[in-house]
DNA sequence: AATTGTATTAGTAATGATTCCTGTTACTAA
DNA sequence: TTAGTAACAGGAATCATTACTAATACAATT
């Protein structure tokens, strides 16, 4: 991360490592507010507004992600290419590997005149608690 | 529209039937602001919550579906599965053709103890107009 | 056509996520 | 150390969306 932020003249500043370290941590894709809850256990002064906005910075330098779930953002900092699977009961957004998803082939699109810069595939369904539940 | 909202017990209503034929009309991928605007001009005395509200009604019977675009939703008419990608550049939402995407198989994930009922598969990259602009 | 039950509406207030503003703080280069 | 300025904390503002309520109008039944 420093050396990333140091490059385009932005500071290394206490909050945004701790911000990133504690995102990292977390594998819950977890919203703002929940990321400002478990940063506050280290640095208690800080601003809801100060999360956002850092959160928006290492957006754009690619050291995070931001998922659109149901009008609400949620923030993922695992930066393997990975789909999510949101369960309709629960709620819960659920990692899904690569792997399971083969033979993506985008090759006409990009020949159409539109240039790809990136994808999301989001899977929604129930999880393998939820679906139990259900019968 | 008729028989589906009459077999949920729901009503037919002028605000429901003016929104969906406007919302069929329109080819943009308006926001329920957007939505009211153009509902206004048949129904002067609607009002933006019942939109929102028969946007809700209407999107859980499958008649449109919602599109997450940067925070704020953004509704579709059409029903025929296709795709879309958003100009990183104008923020316009284009439609894309599934024959443009080939092969997406998801076999592996429904046999992972996931109930898999939708995906959302979005692109984001350059319209062709904006893609000439930046050369 | 009139009646009646209730889903739906218009209008407005409330909510909640996110952004903006401002004076203060603290990185970083010199 | 100092100076310049990016970033900060705190709080106010914005804006999409939802909730509330008395009035309305759909639809089934006379």
């Amino acid at each position: 991360m420093e050396q990333i932020l140091r490059g385009t003249g932005q500071r290394v500043t206490r909050q945004r490592q701790v911000l990133l370290t504690e995102l990292r941590r977390m594998a819950t894709h977890p919203t703002a507010k929940e990321i400002y809850e478990a940063v506050r256990y280290h640095l208690p002064q800080i601003s809801l507004g100060t999360v956002y906005r850092n959160l928006g910075v290492l957006e754009d330098l690619g050291l995070l992600r931001r998922l659109e779930c149901g009008g609400i953002s949620r923030y993922d900092g695992d930066l393997h290419r990975h789909f999510h699977l949101q369960c309709v009961d629960c709620n819960q957004v659920y990692d899904i590997d690569q792997s399971l998803v083969k033979n993506l082939n985008m090759d006409l699109l990009k020949s159409q005149g539109f240039e790809l810069l990136d994808y999301k595939l989001d899977f929604y369904g129930l999880c393998p608690s939820c679906k139990k539940t259900e019968s």
